[in-house]
DNA sequence: CCTCGAATCTGAACGCCGCTTAGATAGAGC
DNA sequence: GCTCTATCTAAGCGGCGTTCAGATTCGAGG
C-alpha cells in the first residue's frame, strides 16, 4: 500500500521508500541546487532515519546519480518530441538545440547536476550513461540528417561541433551571460535566435577556415 | 619577513597569511576539485588554526573566488598572448579559440570552479567579475573584427555564438566527451581541429537556414 | 497458521566540516 | 614604553556523510 506524503509514518517499513528518496532528491535539487541537498534532510523530509537511505543507495552520490538518470530521461523526451514535431531536416536541428536550451532553462539546478561528471562515473551509473548516450544519439541523428555525404570525420566533427555550440548556449543562459545581449529580450527568444544561426555546413569544411 | 611552507610555525603571527591561503587552496583546488577542498584542510596545511581564515575571508566561498579570480588572471594572460601571437584575425580567432579550450584542459578542476556562478555573485567578487569581464572583452573583440560590416545586433550575435561555441568546447573537452571521437587522437588536437572549423560569418546571417 | 531468514529501518556514534566566540599574542603608532 | 588594533588560538556549536548493532517487519516454506 503506498502512502501520501503528508500522513504520518505509522508504518516501520516505508513501502517505497526509493522512489520517496528520489522525488524528494529531485525536488530539492530543483530548488535549492546540488549544495542545497543533504541526505539527511531527504531522509527526513520522508519521515526516515539518517541511515535509512544505505539500504537503498551506496552512498549520497549513488542518489544524486539516480536523480540525474532522471533528467536525462525528461530531457531524452523533450528532444524526442521537438524533433517530431519538425517536418524538414533543418527544422528538426534548430528544433532539438532549441528544446535542450530549453530545458536548461527550466531546470537550470537539474540541468547543472546532469553536467557534473562524478555522477556518471562510477559504479551506479549504468542507467545515466545509457540515457546520456541516447540524448547525444539523438542530436547526432539530426545533425547527421542535415549533412550533405561526406567523410566519415566530417560528418563525426559536425556533429560534435553542433553538441558544444549547443551545449556552450545552455551553459551561458543558465548562468545569464546570454541575458547581456538584450537585456530586454527573454532569453528563451535570444536562444531561439542564436540556435537558429547555426548551419551545420560551416563545420563541415575544414578548409573554411 | 616572509616564511617558507616548509619552516615550522615559529611566530605567532604568519605574515602574510592571506596570500598563502590562496596559494593552498589553488593547489587543492587543482589537484582534488572544489569538492576535495576543505576551508580547514588548507588552514592545516599552512599551520594555521582553523579560525584564522576568517579573518582574511568572509567565509569559505570568499577565499574560492579569489582562487578563480586567480584563475581567470591566468586564463587572460594565455588569451593575450595567443592573439597577439597571430597576425590575421582569422588566426587570431583560431589562437584565442584554442588557447581557451587548452587552459581548460591544462586546469580543469580550476577550470570548473571559474564555470561556477555562485563564485561571481556575492560582495567579495568585484575583481572576480572585472577578470571575467576581461576575458569575454579578448574573446569578443577578436570575433569582432573577423567580421565584415553589420548590424550591431549581427554582431553581438556573432560573439555570443562564437564563446558558446568555444565555451561548449572547453566544457566537452574537460570531461571527457571530445574524446568519443576519436580516441587515438590526443584531445588537444581534437579540439584544435573542431575550433579551426569554426566561422563567425556563418553566424551572422540568420537567414542563412 | 507458524516459523524463521532476509530485508528494512532505528538510534547512536564517529569524524569531518563551516562558522562563531572569548581570550591570548604580537606588531604599529603615539 | 604604552596602548590600540590586527591577528591568531582554542574551544565549541550544529550539520553533514557514513557505519553499525539491534529492533521491526515482510514473505517464503513448512
Amino acid at each position: 500500500m503506498a502512502k501520501t506524503s503528508k500522513e504520518k509514518s505509522k508504518t516501520y517499513h516505508h513501502g517505497d521508500l526509493k522512489q520517496a528518496l528520489v522525488d524528494g532528491a529531485v525536488r530539492r535539487v530543483e530548488q535549492n541546487g546540488v549544495k542545497g541537498f543533504s541526505l539527511r534532510a531527504v531522509a527526513g523530509e520522508v519521515n526516515v532515519s539518517s541511515g535509512a537511505p544505505y539500504h537503498h543507495f551506496r552512498d549520497a552520490q549513488a542518489l544524486l546519480t539516480a536523480v540525474a538518470e532522471r533528467g536525462f530521461r525528461q530531457l531524452n523526451m523533450a528532444l524526442n518530441t521537438a524533433s517530431e514535431a519538425a517536418g524538414t531536416y533543418p527544422d528538426k536541428l534548430a528544433g532539438i538545440g532549441t528544446a535542450y536550451v530549453l530545458f536548461a532553462l527550466e531546470k537550470p539546478q537539474l540541468f547543472a547536476l546532469m553536467r557534473q561528471p562524478e555522477y556518471w562515473t562510477g559504479p551506479d551509473a549504468g542507467a545515466l550513461q545509457e540515457a546520456r548516450a541516447a540524448t547525444y544519439g539523438a542530436l547526432a541523428s539530426v545533425v547527421d540528417g542535415c549533412l550533405p555525404e561526406e567523410t566519415e570525420t566530417a560528418r563525426k566533427d559536425a556533429c560534435m561541433a553542433a553538441w558544444s555550440f549547443v551545449e556552450g548556449l545552455a551553459l551561458l543562459a543558465t548562468d545569464g551571460r546570454l541575458q547581456t545581449l538584450s537585456p530586454d529580450e527573454a532569453p528563451e527568444d535570444i536562444a531561439r535566435r542564436l540556435v537558429g544561426c547555426f548551419s551545420p555546413h560551416s563545420f563541415s569544411k575544414g578548409d573554411q577556415q
